[in-house]
DNA sequence: ATGGTTTGGATTGTCGACAATCTAGGAGCT
DNA sequence: AGCTCCTAGATTGTCGACAATCCAAACCAT
């Protein structure tokens, strides 16, 4: 997450979610390599911080599948495999594809005007070349969606799930843009305006019609994904 | 009940572990009414620990989607709805189908026997009426297989999804058998030994013959379970 | 009465210390 | 040399206390 525009929904500075937050984005950046230990007094003492909040942390990437536990020996960084990205991106798109369904039911017409929204934010920002916040809109506009389908524990399961291929993607894009500005802002947005038609999709009313939609879209992602990491 | 972490050997008693089991196992079986505020305090006075260990049953309880956090109201109770139940066997069959497939190419004879002997204890224990046991036997057939197709972070999903699926359906089982014998351990467990084709098409070491058996137990699970709320 | 304000209790965030347990490496024996 | 046992350190589990923050009900002024 970047440092953030604007401090609206400011959730208030607590120690555990920083640690957290440095240790998951180390680890999706692959700096922090699969194998090494994470130790809570070391660790503890580079953070600044006491055991407790660290800690949880550490629980918290093992509930991501991030980390595993090895009693008196540590947690030791897992890595998640390139071979397992598909099957992720499988379970998103069904998570999508249903809440696509179940949200054009419901929405209202506010609904979608905030949607629209977002969507020009997030094109905004891509064009602008500030790949971090178009990023943060493409979630936000999922997420909303997912929000909007009712489906709390889907909601629940969606955040877990696309909090790390997102962040994965965000990773690959970077690694594939060193020195080719052509690809800046490219790679983790579509090229053609994809979300519009989600925001169509949905305007329609027609679950079956969003759930296909959504599903599309997905599919164009890992299309897009596998592109970059064929390089 | 296993906590979800390490699968056979004797876990060493912690706290932690004690309290989450016990608060999960009271959400899912409904004796923890949704909207509960869960404080920290009360709660760790009432298990006689101190706050440390609770909080972070709490934090798991979260991560596992079953409490939801609001800042100095405590943890509350959210319920898994009905409607969400279809949405999360679909995910659940998408998980197995791709972990039977990627097991079937790499499965030894040893695997297969050893499959094949927990089978037989399932519906052995199954037929004795021992309704714990044979889910038991179920859940470390499936995550043995599971375990077998090499997926860490599919692993990883599957015990957070099936766990509470495999839970709930067990409360279903209960609620439904209380005053007729005729149904005890037959809801929860297929009428034909559904497993033992599993068996045999991981077998054929053919992913898709593998895949396409899997999902089909899945589906016929979800088809008993509608019948079990359909009373 | 009604609206705004203050205050007291409630709740979580964080810390440092102590206890229990395990791991690893070496000493001693055969 | 190989094996066993043992000790010292490392690592996590747990606790109680303090601080910061927030909520809600009582209180006062109008």
């Amino acid at each position: 997450m970047p440092t953030g525009s604007t401090p609206a929904p400011a959730e208030r500075r607590v120690l555990r979610h920083e640690v957290l937050q440095t240790l998951r984005t180390g680890i999706l950046a692959g700096e922090i390599v699969p194998g090494t230990r994470l130790l809570e007094i070391p660790l503890a003492a580079e953070f600044g911080v006491s055991r407790g909040p660290l800690r949880e942390a550490l629980r918290q990437l093992e509930q991501e599948g991030l980390v595993e536990f090895h009693t008196h020996r540590g947690a030791v960084v897992v890595g998640v495999a390139n071979t397992e990205i598909e099957t992720i991106y499988g379970i998103r798109s069904l998570l999508e594809e249903r809440a696509f369904a179940s949200a054009a039911r419901v929405i209202t017409d506010d609904d979608l005007d905030a949607l629209s929204a977002i969507v020009d934010r997030m094109v905004a920002a891509s064009e602008a070349g500030d790949s971090d916040a178009a990023t943060e809109y493409d979630m936000s506009f999922h997420g909303r969606v997912v929000e909007l389908s009712g489906f709390q524990y889907l909601r629940h399961l969606w955040v877990s799930i696309d909090g790390l291929v997102r962040l994965r993607d965000q990773t690959n894009a970077w690694s594939a843009k060193p020195a080719d500005p052509a690809l800046v802002g490219v790679l983790p947005i579509e090229p053609t305006n994809e979300h519009q038609d989600l925001v169509e999709a949905l305007r329609t009313r027609r679950p079956a019609i969003a759930g296909r939609a959504a599903k599309a879209h997905i599919t164009s992602a890992l299309r897009r994904l596998r592109a970059a990491e064929r390089r």
